[in-house]
DNA sequence: GTCTATACGATGATAGAC
DNA sequence: GTCTATCATCGTATAGAC
């Protein structure tokens, strides 16, 4: 979960360079890190969000190392001493989306209301659609092309993380607490409508002239989402979500 | 809607070149085709079918002519006489999936019973995901990437369509026949549910361990999906879906 | 209509000076 | 650590023979 080590399996064609491999456990990056040891690391990052935005918007193989460079602000040359190929660039940044992914889902409290919190989820993947529709986009490319580079991940920690909280999903429903449903299936529904209104913004732009950017809308998309999802769970009484604005 | 004719706008750096273009409206093949136009619309076709396979896993920039050229059979050089570039083959793919695409929403009946259209709908639409998951993620991948390709389509024909039934949803809102809901979200939420199926297939896999293709897994989302939707639908009853297996 | 050969640009990646 | 220069490869597209 904690996005391990990036030595591990990156998947295709591996070619081995030394160089600066050994602080690339850039997660890892314990308490007596050097003033160059940031620095390092600090670049990086830079140049791993310059990448978010370019691959999110091009995919792979849209972009050009010479591309991502620019927008870092470094030359090309200077990117490949921070990364051995333009692979890794790319694990990097899904290895690091990944986890930001996987924690609301990891925050949901088995002992709190269901109603409550499967609400609070729902608001949380929608507020996260907003701030970071880069990162979901990115994700997104990566699932719909059969998820060549973490398809490993997703068979581990992921499923672990889902396979846990689908437990606790249906523990509420043989409780009685929430309307029995699939709890894989309604997991999935959560995060294709809440995902949607990044994924999809173009076309929703298209047809409805607003994005998420719009208070109003963002609200009532939220709204309806929610509608939508805790509709679901209802067990006869109390369709009704919590915030009621316009 | 109709596709029209490829001359209008494919976007970014454009080459004229004349050779074939005369009969490159390929669906408006009337019925005075000779033998030899239909033998080359038929190349077409197997020529776009290889792409969509091709750039639905890759995206348009992972796929090269040659690999379109292999898979449909062709030489390269061959593949060229056909189509003047690699994007006119991308958007033909793209335009000729959109109509199918638009069809079953333009289906929805206003005269019919609305939980049972709006249902039909669905099942439609899930069927699609599973009987043609190449084409929803193609799609995916073009909407994700800011639909560059094909924004102009959805701002008008799409956008006309959905506003045009957006009416009809509303319209049985306010005779209260569905509960009072905002139709886009309603079909934004429709169109979310029922192709998360087929676009993410790839990570419901790594965490079902299933697909669509097994009939029982298509059976239970079909069921889910419609709890969802039409559960946001009824005004107080009636929130069972019409199918009731598994 | 189909093939062989090839021009030509773009791009991932490296070498080696400073 | 950063730069200039460079290589090797790939991929689009064209020319021209058959």
């Amino acid at each position: 979960m904690t996005s391990e080590n990036a030595n591990s399996k990156p998947s295709p064609a591996r070619r081995l360079k030394p160089r600066a491999e050994i602080i690339d456990n850039e997660s890892a990056a314990g308490p007596e890190t050097s003033r160059q040891q940031r620095r390092f690391l600090a670049r990086k990052a830079v140049i791993l969000d310059a990448a978010l935005s370019l691959f999110s918007q091009s995919g792979l193989h849209g972009v050009s190392t010479e591309q991502i460079a620019e927008a870092a602000d470094v030359s090309k040359t200077n990117l490949f001493y921070y990364f051995s190929s333009k692979e890794e660039i790319y694990v990097g940044v899904l290895k690091r989306l990944l986890s930001d992914w996987l924690a609301p889902l990891d925050a949901l409290d088995p002992e709190a209301d269901p109603i409550q919190a499967i609400g609070d989820y729902v608001r949380l993947k929608m507020e996260m659609s907003r701030a970071d529709p880069r990162s979901s986009r990115l994700f997104c490319l990566e699932i719909v092309q059969g998820a060549p580079m973490i398809g490993d991940e997703l068979r581990t920690s992921l499923k672990t993380l889902v396979d846990r909280k689908a437990a606790v999903i249906r523990r509420w429903s043989e409780d009685g607490k929430i309307a029995s449903v699939d709890p894989h299936h309604l997991i999935y529904a959560i995060w294709a409508t809440t995902q949607h209104y990044a994924d999809f913004s173009a076309q929703i732009a298209a047809i409805s002239g607003r994005t998420l950017d719009d208070e109003l809308f963002f609200r009532e998309a939220t709204e309806n989402v929610l509608r939508v999802i805790l509709g679901a769970l209802s067990t006869g009484v109390e369709a009704k979500p919590s915030k009621g604005a316009a």
